[in-house]
DNA sequence: GCGGCTATTGTGGATATCCGCAGAGTCGGC
DNA sequence: GCCGACTCTGCGGATATCCACAATAGCCGC
């Protein structure tokens, strides 16, 4: 199970969040300013975040964009004792998980959390094997990557000859290193690889 | 432009949204009722929803939830006096477009409208594909199907053929049948079709 | 029973794809 | 200048796919 990050700047507040979520065996990491969170936050950073809108310095409202225009895709649910129905909705069109006002309910509160947990985890895996495509991807050259999209798009290779006014032999090449890089065997492979099929 | 529907029981109220969206060039129909709307809604209505929340019979969010049981897609925005929080995150995460207070700002309210009306024109264009799609696949027999499959997965015919225990020769037959009526020309085009590239 | 649909298989040939062998030109780095 | 990459091309052969022609067989409905 990966961590639950809360923002908040009432440590009192931190305290109490800290003990529910570690008797329920979620990993905590407490944070007392959206300043020292945003500071910490790598790329890589995993789990979900629990954030108080209302703080001394940067509000909640304004990490989460700061997060999302770094391109943190981590879900995050609010925590307010003063949120008002046009703030959550824009909270929520944004992206937030989930909004929540106090007081809450303790194992509500925490349900919501370890989903959140869980679809970061299931985010994470996915984005692994995407990665791992486009490092793939990443070591065709100019040509290699025309020559596979006309392949993807159905072409055949005297149609992609035409169009790249080169020879079917130089596509025949290019199309096999292709293949062999990407680690398939035949275009339907290919095909599936690229637009994501089961 | 498709329509929007507006259901409130405030006949004062729908005739003044009634008067703003025909300002605007938007076609408009006014239900005085959630009942009345759930009544005469077909899967093929089209457009969108302005629900108010807090009606006589029926509430707004009741009204949501049967449509959704009954898989209508419109985009829903809810206008209410009387939201709060909760009710707010539980509509959008229940797939709600939006959620309004009034009094509302007239020209935002008509932007989110024609947004919603863009947004179902093109889901419907979408789900019109996928219904000639659907159509098509229905004149597949068992088998033709069963190669299709195998086709898409990315197997040889002498594999198919093993697999079903049947010959080359038919695995052609049946693998040129199943191109001819889902009209594709190539085993790319007809795994594009089937994983709903673009 | 006959006609239509489905499933099956074969022969043979036209295309397309896959691949090794061979060679050649460009460009950038050591 | 040499080496490594990327690109380009041809030849020939092994496989695979596409397709017309032809035929057998079971099942269902009229």
């Amino acid at each position: 199970m990966t961590t639950l990050h809360i923002v908040d700047d009432d440590e009192a507040i931190r305290d109490a969040l800290g003990w529910l979520f570690q008797s329920r065996n979620v990993p905590v990491a407490g944070w007392p300013s959206a300043e020292s969170f945003l500071e910490s936050w790598r790329p890589d950073t995993a789990g979900c975040l629990l954030l108080d809108i209302r703080m001394e310095g940067m509000s909640g409202l304004e990490l989460f964009d700061r997060l999302l225009s770094k391109g943190c895709r981590m879900p995050v649910i609010f925590l307010t004792g003063h949120g008002d129905v046009p703030i959550a909705v824009g909270a929520l069109k944004k992206g937030a998980r989930d909004f929540v006002e106090k007081p809450f309910n303790d194992n509500e509160l925490v349900d919501r959390v370890i989903d959140a947990l869980a679809y970061d985890a299931e985010q994470r895996e996915r984005e692994a094997g995407q990665a791992g495509l486009a490092a793939r991807l990443a070591t065709l050259t100019q040509r290699e990557r025309q020559v596979m999209e006309l392949v993807v798009a159905g072409r055949l290779n005297k149609v992609i000859a035409d169009e790249l006014g080169i020879s079917m032999r130089t596509v025949e090449v290019h199309r096999s290193h292709v293949f062999e890089k990407m680690r398939v065997k035949t275009a339907v492979e290919l095909t599936r690889l690229l637009t994501g099929a089961a």
